[in-house]
Parts: C-alpha cells; sequence; structure tokens
DNA sequence: CTGCGTCGTAAATCATAGTC
DNA sequence: GGACTATGATTTACGACGCA
C-alpha cells in the first residue's frame, strides 16, 4: 500500500524544481529616471508601437527586448493591482 | 494630502508577519511537497482560505521559500526533520 | 516561421518587522 | 535603542505556450 509518487531523487529535493538557466542576464535594477520615463510612456499607452519602443530604448540606454518585457511586467502589476482592488470590494 | 496618499500607496510594503498557524500551514504544505513545491492554483486557493491571506501572498511565500531552502538547504535541516516527522504522524491517521 | 501577447516563475533586491 | 537577521513584497528576465 505505498504507492508513492514518479520522484527520482534519492536525497536531492531540488533537482526536479525549476532552475534558471546559467546565461540568464542579472537582474539590473533600473534608476529612477529610466524607471520614471517607462511610467509616463505606460501612462500614454500600454502597448509599444515598434517605433515607440526603440525610441524609449535609444532615450534610455535599454535594449528593445528590456523596453518590450518591462511593458510585459508592468501590464502585469497593473493586472494585478485591478484584480486586488475589486476583490478586496467583493470581500 | 500627499503625504497620506504617499502612506497609503507605500502601505504595499507595510507588512505583517503571517501568523504562526499560517507558517505553520504553508510550511507543512511545502515540506510534504518538497521534491515539487509548486501548488496548483486550486491548491493556493486552498492555502489561502487556510491561511486567512491572498493568493498573491501564497505564491509570494512559496517563491521566497523555494529560493531561501535552495540557496541553504543545511539552514532548514532542522526545520524539514520537523515538518518530515509532523506528516508522518498525520500520515499514520 | 515570426513575433509579440499572457502566465508563472527564478533570482535579486527592497523595505521593514522582529530579535538580540 | 541600534545593529543585525528574518521575512514579505516588488522588480528584472525568462521559458513555455498561445494566437494572428
Amino acid at each position: 500500500h505505498k504507492d508513492e509518487k514518479p520522484e527520482l531523487d534519492p536525497n536531492n529535493p531540488v533537482a526536479n524544481w525549476i532552475h534558471a538557466r546559467s546565461t540568464r542576464k542579472k537582474r539590473c535594477p533600473y534608476t529612477k529616471y529610466q524607471t520614471l520615463e517607462l511610467e509616463k510612456e505606460f501612462l500614454f499607452n500600454m502597448y509599444l508601437t515598434r517605433d515607440r519602443r526603440y525610441e524609449v530604448a535609444r532615450v534610455l540606454n535599454l535594449t528593445e527586448r528590456q523596453v518590450k518585457i518591462w511593458f510585459q511586467n508592468r501590464r502585469m502589476k497593473m493586472k494585478k493591482m485591478n484584480k486586488e482592488k475589486t476583490d478586496s470590494k467583493d470581500q | 494630502v500627499m503625504i497620506l496618499r504617499s502612506r497609503f500607496l507605500d502601505a504595499r510594503r507595510k507588512r505583517r508577519n503571517f501568523s504562526k498557524q499560517a507558517t505553520e500551514i504553508l510550511n507543512e504544505y511545502f515540506y510534504s511537497h518538497l521534491s515539487n513545491p509548486y501548488p496548483s492554483e486550486e491548491a493556493k486557493e486552498e492555502l489561502a482560505k487556510k491561511c486567512s491571506i491572498t493568493v498573491s501572498q501564497v505564491s509570494n511565500w512559496f517563491g521566497n521559500k523555494r529560493i531561501r531552502y535552495k540557496k541553504n538547504i543545511g539552514k532548514f535541516q532542522e526545520e524539514a526533520n520537523l515538518y518530515a516527522a509532523k506528516t508522518a504522524v498525520n500520515a499514520a491517521h
């Protein structure tokens, strides 16, 4: 009666966990100025056109990929904030 | 007004440590699923309810716990043994 | 096949609570 | 009552997968 889960780890519990690849870029906190400008751009429009992305990246000295990902993360943050707001309303 | 507003907005970072019972429940789940400590959305909701915290807080807790455990398994060995024993007792009934 | 979308997460960092 | 540590929350950066 000892049916166990499909585990193959002798004594290394973290073996099957999700791990970031070693090639991943280390998180680099953005400056106040960069964040402020990104927020302003987000206020202007939540979704970037390719031209705006290029321009924002150039001005803030970030890559287009970083700007794209910043907007993706910012939209998720907004979604989370909205959810919490409505949840507290409905209780 | 600005002060009140900023206080309200910064309230996100005004935290309270979770209750002892809540931490107990979260740790029981974590150590009894140590080889795959990734609760489903449903499991998170259940844990949130049991702990009287939000689903986001449950996610934060597991994210922090996983990385901090992984970073220093030795430091958590005693805690791991404690909850392993507790789970074993529960399973025996 | 590209390319950007969301979702869930890793890892680092932040901010403060709690402890000695 | 600081210095130090623990802990919850937030910020970058991806991987996986969806869709047009």
